[in-house]
DNA sequence: TTATCATATTGCCATATAGCTATATATATT
DNA sequence: AATATATATAGCTATATGGCAATATGATAA
């Protein structure tokens, strides 16, 4: 039941579902979520963390900068069926287009010196 | 954004999913979920109205009771997948075999004097 | 080593949530 | 009409949650 519990509240708050969208199109570091979502770097990080600790993202390192990608979902049913459902929900949601059409000029190198 | 953020809150709490998990098997009136889940009365109506908003379940009267089912999910595509998943998930959850091996014993007729 | 940048953690505050009791409403029954 | 039963709503409290600023950590660059 935790378990469960865990992954249905990390998709109960429209700032990491923006997350899950986002990442659904393009890995990204905390520094490139930061300026898309408009949060302040705490915020995402601690977003991150739920929605790492309910299996539906993963995350390398790249020097300096700590890149997250959506999960495979591998060591969770409910991370991977929800992440399957939700490659179609929301896909006509205005916020999630905005911020679908600002990833292509989103550059890691440029905005975070590193 | 919003409905679909109402459908994880609404799976987000383990008192609520106990009552999707019971509803699937059968259809219960207040008292009798207020029995088996061992909550006040005011705490269950709470809970059915949330689940009711978000589209997941539909309610009948019958006399001065009124009779929970799960929703068929016509009017939220987030509501009938999600009640679709819900089906084969947490089958084998202790919490929730216990509820449903008391459900043959719950009579309506009896056990809310009517 | 010192400085800088990216990220994580901590601590705080405002709001949301889940539980309760008390009360209101609605339906049956007498 | 008066009473009883089922459910809903209102109001309260304790805890959880999402946001922020400040600080700690870890890696890179000078």
């Amino acid at each position: 039941m935790k378990r469960f519990i865990r992954v249905m509240k990390a998709f109960s708050d429209p700032s990491r579902v923006k997350i899950i969208k986002i990442l659904g199109v393009k890995e990204l570091c905390v520094c490139e979520l930061r300026q898309l979502l408009g949060l302040a770097q705490p915020t995402v990080s601690k977003h991150l963390k739920i929605l790492e600790e309910a299996g539906l993202v993963d995350f390398r390192k790249e020097g300096s900068w700590i890149i997250y990608r959506l999960s495979k979902g591998e060591d969770s049913d409910y991370a991977r069926v929800m992440l399957g459902n939700m490659r179609g929900w929301l896909e006509d949601e205005p916020q999630i287009r905005e911020l679908v059409a600002q990833l292509p000029r989103i550059n890691r190198e440029r905005t975070c010196a590193a």
